[in-house]
DNA sequence: ATGAAAGCGCTAACAT
DNA sequence: ATGTTAGCGCTTTCAT
């Protein structure tokens, strides 16, 4: 008796497979007191129905995945979280994609998803808009999907994300505030929306309170660690006066906190800092970042819920025109130290 | 042609199922040429063989889930990165589990698990040693499972861990040559082996030192967040005249941190604190920490490693008697501001 | 070198 | 209320 089967648990119990099958599903039409019999003994003997003969027969996996650049940030570790909490909820299992931030790689992933192994897909994009065949795809294949945090604008779905722009205009203000005259902007690439609208709202709150223009810096750091490193180091000697720097991502802020070490430059006296961070420990632990935190549990949590109504309403007639889009808001957390 | 399947497949190409099912899997029974043509509309009609029909046929799933505690640690989510680098390039997938550090939980997934849904599972255990019998359901039922950095001593079955009695030796060390004359060692729980060898290293140290018994102090904080903050400020106040203290968790060095900041407790003059620690960010950033970094991205390559060995070895005759078990090295990194 | 056919375990339409 | 049966899409044994 290796195995169990429904065929077995059936000639055991003296039942036909269906009837069996029909209790463990408890359907109204099979008699109480046959379906007692049948879950005792399935408990009994332990028998766990084959997913795959089941999702081969329905089509359906109960199955969706989730697929994102990294996991070693914070911020995905949490919305896989957020994920996971809900997936766990309605009984679905999570399947982990991670494209390390190669577009190639997302497209393979993409396209071997079209093979029905899930009933939906979480994205976070690690695309230039300029490609987006793949998402598509996955349209025409009818296999619904949810943009978090980073969307491809220039594709049909739903997306979760945070107010950037909101972010951005903040922490500039923010800035602007604590005295500071000189302003950067530290990007990883123009090509994220996420940091684009960043940069948006931090060029949109200089223009606001009328700063100068000349005052004005955009860092495109971009991703080569190495040369990023060099770029922020350039670009801080000779330091501005009273510079205040809005680093659009957490890595490039702390960088730029090493190389004033370094260079000796005394943050937050000379240079003050604010970041994206969804580090909490970060954040508190050090004294000379303020941060912003992303609501990365909820965005987790709303985009699955998204998806699963997706899944949910797959088939059915749906005349929605504008495709679902939350926006959540970042949290600003200011150090007193940041304040010179 | 909504989706397309072997059958059309082979229609289109007037060949029979199993021929285009060999020449799919390059069988050496077919020519060169065929198997080019079907090769050929394979890609051109962008055929996906189902996976749950073949995974029903072939009793295997090409899946291995990972079952942890918490993801939104770092640490698990560098073991992810490791193991997911692994399955990728065996063209494995990845389901995730979390357990929330509940051990019923845990053991609910693993009994759901037994259904052959996966072909292995990693597995860093929520549970306490007086609870395995689901372990031993795996055994039985013959799914290879491998422990990672929690592992359960009373069951067979490999293990990866990292060597926590030197760690915590190590760390002793560090703060009994920093002049510290009271040692203080915080525990989340002493249910927990890895928290148990760091404290089994942390007292070997201190017995080597011969060090006053009096004057060592084994705090168990619980894993209630109000709570362990109460203990902990119970404990400093007063404070013990050159304390060190070596966190067994991160969590609980963050708590102390704080609570000297609260009660005026300067670090590294009046206190010392040496703390095992995952977030890089965090290490890097706060000057007053020393930390010891778990191999967590080794840790989960080793661990899918044996764990795809264990599913490529199953059925064949096995005469290990002695289980694999790795043991990786923490590093840890002293900051200068520590010594007082 | 190719094909026919059985069957993996389950579900559901259709009897009874 | 229960049973019979076809078939989901694939792999594989056994012909030819």
């Amino acid at each position: 008796m290796e195995n169990m089967n429904i065929k077995k648990l059936a000639k055991e119990l003296n039942l036909s497979v269906s009837t069996v099958s029909k209790a463990l599903h408890d359907s109204y039409e099979i008699k109480a007191e046959t379906k007692e019999k049948v879950l005792a003994l399935a408990k009994q003997l332990n028998y766990q129905p084959n997913p795959f003969a089941s999702s081969l027969r329905r089509n359906s996996s109960k199955t969706i995945a989730v697929v994102i650049p990294e996991i070693a940030h914070n911020f995905f570790s949490l919305v896989i979280n957020g994920i996971e909490s809900i997936a766990e909820e309605l009984k679905y299992h999570v399947l982990i994609y991670i494209t390390h931030e190669i577009p190639e790689k997302e497209e393979q992933i993409i396209r071997h998803l079209l093979n029905g192994r899930v009933d939906g897909i979480l994205i976070s994009s690690s695309g230039t808009s300029n490609n987006n065949a793949h998402y598509h795809e996955l349209v025409q294949k009818g296999i619904p999907f949810v943009f978090f945090d980073r969307a491809n604008f220039d594709v049909d779905a739903p997306r979760v994300t945070t107010d950037d722009y909101q972010a951005g205009f903040q922490a500039t203000e923010h800035l602007i505030k604590s005295q500071c005259k000189h302003f950067a902007f530290l990007s990883l690439s123009n090509q994220m929306s996420a940091i684009n609208h960043r940069k948006d709202g931090f060029l949109a709150a200089l223009k606001q309170y009328q700063i100068e223009p000349s005052h004005v810096h955009i860092i495109e750091a971009g991703t080569d660690e190495t040369l990023s490193f060099q770029i922020i180091r350039d670009f801080l000697q000779p330091l501005p006066v009273s510079l205040g720097i809005f680093s659009s991502v957490e890595k490039l802020a702390i960088q730029t906190y090493h190389i004033c070490k370094e260079i000796d430059i005394m943050i937050p006296k000379q240079l003050k800092i604010i970041s994206f961070s969804n580090l909490p420990t970060a954040a508190l632990l050090n004294p000379a970042l303020s941060t912003l935190t992303q609501p990365a549990f909820s965005i987790g949590k709303e985009a699955a819920l998204l998806l699963f109504q997706s899944i949910k309403n797959k088939g059915k007639i749906q005349p929605i025109t504008t495709l679902p889009n939350v926006v959540l808001k970042s949290t600003l957390f200011i150090r007193e130290s940041t304040k010179m």
